[in-house]
DNA sequence: GCCGCTAGTTGAACGTGTTCAAATTCAGCT
DNA sequence: AGCTGAATTTGAACACGTTCAACTAGCGGC
């Protein structure tokens, strides 16, 4: 029973494996757009057709170098934020290891943007709640929040995991762009930008920001009901 | 001294506009995924290699087109201002206007949006101090301010002119993704949004805000610093 | 009136992402 | 052992953006 039908799809499985692995090698060595199919589908000695079995298309092949990129990025930050208490510092080492982890991949990230950013593409990030990445890197937020002993109303709390996702996007957006000299200015941005968010974090949580704070929220809610899929999974219909 | 070199460059500007406007037209009808570079020079009744003599790449007709774009906006909203005294009112007008403008190309301007996201790309708004589209836009947002009598320091007035532009972009964004009828859900995220903008503006203005405003500027400042191009003209070298 | 030069124009050719009908492999069934 | 249908694999063909070497046109200078 385990093994009648496997074979094939640990056959299949084996294929869509070697043409990812040669796909993504060849990504960080030549970048995404001197990086043809041919190429890939020769180095991994695999037809043309092969590849496209597999992969959809092209930019499918960044869908799974996007989680790549996120499972290195939990495996560095989750240790490092055991030594860390406050949020301020939680929210810093989220970021900068998020940083340390794409750092060799700083040319390759224009074109993941790129497609990221186009709304009809299928790695919009925004576009479908079910993406397994974004739903991972919003849970590593609600971490950073559940490890601290700050004081955020209920109501903020709910939403700030999401906010700092988008949040966290911005940076990599400003990093994208950056072509200081091992991205300092990226760093200096984080460290500055949490600074002045862990301020305006607890600034909104003051009891005198209640009105303007529930109206800000509820536009967040909009906003993020607009987009494609974004609502709690359904019970059945 | 009129006429002697200018036949050559009336000729090209001719073929350039035609060029230009069948493009834009056949964008219009069937989109720009679906518009060949070698059906727009056929329609324009002018060779392939023509075309690229005046557009070096597809993507600069879409620059061609976002100016289009906003000049139609200018055209209706500064008439339209000319009726609102408050800031609240007149930004209002500024975004409905906005969206008024581009609503026929709502298809269209999924690819705007994501060619323009593509830091590599020429048509990157952030890239490029000298995009006089950019500029024209930043301009609109002074006229804004410049109308009311609303009392803001003058650290948040110098830069809010961009920082409403920016905003602007993200309705932009909200809108390409909005697939309610008549595109409701942007309206009303302007009105909302709008006023929220208006409560902040007038909370950061006050003296009690002072540093936090002071810090958030320094880093809006921090951002457009690492932008290329992103500066004063040079009086020469 | 002719020369040379630049602006303008041409279309064939190239590279690359993607598609597709056909060929091959292989586990399970008889 | 042979059959069957699904999974896998193939490579030729297609579409389209882009490049380029060559050609043409027309103006200013002689």
């Amino acid at each position: 029973m385990k093994k009648k039908k496997a074979t094939k799809t640990v056959k299949g499985d084996q294929t869509k494996a070697l043409i990812l692995e040669t796909a993504l090698e060849m990504f960080r060595e030549r970048g995404y757009d001197n990086t043809t199919m041919r190429a890939v589908a020769e180095k991994a000695g695999v037809s043309l057709g092969n590849a496209y079995y597999y992969f959809r298309s092209k930019e499918y092949l960044i869908q799974a170098f996007y989680q790549r990129l996120h499972d290195s990025h939990i495996e560095v930050a989750l240790p490092a934020l055991e030594h860390e208490k406050t949020l301020k510092a939680r929210l810093l080492t989220v970021m900068r290891t998020k940083i340390d982890t794409m750092k060799p991949y700083h040319q390759f990230a224009g074109v993941l943007f790129k497609t990221a950013a186009n709304p009809e593409s299928p790695l919009n990030p925004f576009a479908d709640d079910s993406d397994p990445v974004r739903q991972q890197a919003i849970e590593l937020f609600e971490k950073v929040l559940e490890g601290t002993s700050a004081r955020i109303p209920k109501d903020l709390k709910a939403e700030l995991p999401y906010l700092l996702w988008v949040y966290s996007m911005g940076i990599v957006l400003f990093w994208i762009h950056d072509s200081s000299p091992k991205h300092r200015r990226t760093y200096r941005m984080i460290d500055h930008t949490v600074d002045l968010l862990d301020k305006l974090i607890h600034l909104a949580s003051n009891p005198f920001m209640r009105p303007l704070r529930k109206q800000a929220l509820r536009m967040v809610n909009e906003i993020k009901e607009a987009l494609p899929d974004d609502n709690e999974p359904q019970k059945a219909t």
